[in-house]
DNA sequence: ACCAGATGTTGCC
DNA sequence: TGGCAACCCTCTGG
């Protein structure tokens, strides 16, 4: 499917209007190429050319004007239609640049583009032709003589912008270092501070010749059930139950909640009158294990009966409704202190709120955490020091606080990223290491013991820098490892796997930096921004788009005597049950309650075991 | 087969 | 400071 859809955007072979005009709006794009040579020694070989013959052959769509003057610039390799020629067309076709200032500027080199020629020659003149471009044009940077996109399930970046992966600039993602081994770049961490109790623990992590006293990692590496199409709109959040292991929460970007039993995968349950808008962060409640809190967009905050999806609001920031954008409040960030009766939550202003869990009224003031107006998407209680709290926000900051002392400016340490910080939890366990998500491509490991917060440990390039319709990535740990290093990520830049392209989930031991397993299925051509990993199995939990997976290692005894995965796929689209009843939010619920078992569906073709995996010490990458 | 639309962050003016 | 356009390896329904 994914397949087709890369064809698809193959065949577009559009006929662009070049005009002076597009320069003075500005449409340049600010950065600047590298050199020629470069970009073209850089710039791959078509793979599965003879895949796209049609599409070169296909007829441009034009547009009919009568004014001004049109020039029209033909492509000769759209004429030939052998990949021998193709080969050339790429490695000999010169980067055109459409401002023949910058040209003399940087290289002076003159361009063999006629079209361009006739262009600055009417120019001259004082007329502004339209020149209809037939050749090839990249639709990121605008230029003809290359094109982004994919070429059947690799994907080819724009030799002018800077590599898509670890931003830097003078290659592409394709080969880009980080693309070849994950702990290339890595920043060691510091040996700074003096030896305590916890120095043994983790100095085995670091000395090699110390025999591991942590297991190996059990990756969960195949798709043990699965509900396609479970929520009605993109997963957003999920929770594994404190207590009952099979028990896993999903939140949408609808606002709905799902309590999935995934031993017994056609029963689901998903509420849907709880929130009216994006899910952002769910919790179970410390002292009752059967009710939920979650924080949503719409301001507020929800206790809900996980049996009969009953729900009071805790706390509602919006009482008087919408009054437009710039006083709704939104709630993103939210985790519960079980020794303080707090729940604590932030906004997309910069503040954070405390509610007694006991008289679940709020509790004290709102206090400015981050730069005021900045989103607050994330809180995290440590562990072992009920008094700490860290936060990560839009501001570029993740920051560390000591809530007993909540004022503005008060924060502990502020760790600063490059940019918007995702998500940043404290490490399981000891909670003396911080793991952060920024969208700046990196994951960052703050170490307290072996180095100060004043800068990461560890930063390791991975591509996660979301396009806006994703929910954000997030690396979270593994709860159940002892050397608290192990960390699971959905990627966002796909692989060609054997002609499919999949973005698979991570796994990266983030003392060293290395990728451990990259986790896919031939299946999910879709992206997997959420996972979670459970705290007692060897469990991953995914949502994909508006799927929920449950993914098992392959050699587990209880999988082989089944031999079997267990995937729903629901069927009825979100109109159809609106056509139902358009106001009845519990007939809606019932719909979804009740999927229906086949084997058809967009993203999962086939019920038989078909999972890849692929383990590596070194290379992420062919 | 193709398109529109939902949607958030960023940097520039 | 606020308005606006660019970003441009998504996903879905119509």
């Amino acid at each position: 499917m994914g397949m087709c859809k890369n064809i698809i955007n193959l065949k577009r072979r559009r006929a662009v209007i070049h005009s002076r005009g597009d320069q003075a709006a500005g449409r340049a794009p600010r950065i600047l190429p590298p050199p020629l040579n470069n970009v073209l020694a850089l710039y791959p070989q078509p793979p599965e050319k003879a895949q796209f013959r049609k599409t070169l052959n296909m007829a441009p769509t034009t547009r009919s004007l009568s004014f001004p003057r049109v020039i029209v610039e033909k492509d000769t390799d759209s004429e030939h239609s052998s990949s021998e020629e193709e080969e050339e067309d790429d490695d000999e076709e010169p980067i055109e640049d459409e401002d023949e200032d910058e040209d003399e500027d940087e290289n002076g080199k003159s361009f063999e583009n006629e079209g361009q020629r006739i262009e600055e020659d009417s120019n001259k003149k004082g007329k502004a032709p339209i020149t209809l471009s037939l050749k090839k044009v990249c639709k990121v940077c605008k230029r003809t003589g290359h094109e982004a996109g994919f070429k059947g399930a690799t994907y080819i970046d724009c030799p002018m912008k800077p590599c898509f992966l670890c931003k830097m600039p003078g290659h592409t993602t394709m080969t880009c270092p980080h693309r070849v081994a994950t702990e290339f770049g890595v920043i060691p961490a510091s040996h700074k501070n003096t030896r305590n109790a916890l120095l043994y623990v983790f100095e085995r992590q670091f000395k090699p010749h110390i025999p591991p006293i942590k297991p190996a990692y059990v990756i969960p590496d195949q798709v043990n059930c699965a509900v396609i199409r479970y929520h009605s709109r993109r997963v957003t959040c999920l929770e594994f139950h404190p207590t009952n292991n099979r028990l896993l929460l999903s939140g949408d970007k609808k606002g709905q909640v799902g309590v999935w039993d995934y031993d017994k995968v056609h029963e689901k349950v998903v509420y849907g009158n709880i929130h009216s808008c994006i899910v952002n962060n769910m919790r179970f409640s410390p002292t009752n294990d059967g009710m939920i809190y979650a924080a949503s967009s719409d301001g507020t905050i929800s206790c809900t009966d996980m049996e009969t999806g009953i729900s009071s609001p805790l706390m509602n920031l919006n009482p008087d409704g919408w009054q437009g954008p710039n006083s709704w409040r939104m709630l993103y960030g939210m985790d519960i202190n079980p020794e303080k009766h707090t729940v604590f939550v932030a906004d997309n202003f910069g503040f954070l709120y405390l509610v007694d869990t006991r008289s679940n009224n709020r509790s004290g003031q709102a206090v400015l955490i981050h730069k005021k107006g900045s989103k607050v998407v994330g809180l995290h209680c440590n562990p072992l020091q009920p008094d700490l709290l860290l936060s990560c926000g839009n501001d570029h900051f993740a920051r560390i606080w000591d809530i007993r002392r909540l004022v503005v400016g008060s924060s502990l340490y502020d760790l600063a990223h490059r940019r918007v910080v995702n998500s940043a939890y404290f490490s399981p366990i000891s909670g003396c290491k911080i793991l952060t998500t920024s969208q700046d491509n990196r994951i960052r490991v703050w170490d307290s013991i072996f180095g100060n917060l004043h800068s990461p440990s560890r930063e390791i390039v991975h591509s996660h820098d979301f396009n806006r319709h994703l929910t954000p990535f997030r690396a979270e740990w593994d709860p159940k490892d002892p050397s608290e290093s192990l960390a699971v990520i959905g990627r966002y830049i796909s692989e060609n796997y054997n002609g499919i392209a999949l973005h698979p989930i991570d796994f990266i031991d983030v003392s060293t930096g290395q990728l451990v397993a990259e986790v896919m299925d031939p299946n999910i051509t879709t992206i997997s921004p959420v996972n979670k990993l459970h705290p007692r199995d060897d469990v991953l939990a995914s949502g994909s788009s508006r799927s929920l997976f449950i993914w098992r290692p392959k050699d587990d005894h209880e999988l082989v005597e089944q031999d079997e995965r267990k995937i729903v796929i629901c069927t009825g689209t979100e109109k159809k049950r609106k056509h139902k009843s358009k106001n009845d939010e519990s007939e809606d619920d019932s719909d979804v309650n009740k999927p229906t078992p086949t084997s058809k569906g967009k993203n999962f073709k086939s019920r038989k075991p078909s999972t890849e995996i692929r383990k590596s010490s070194q290379k992420m990458k062919r």
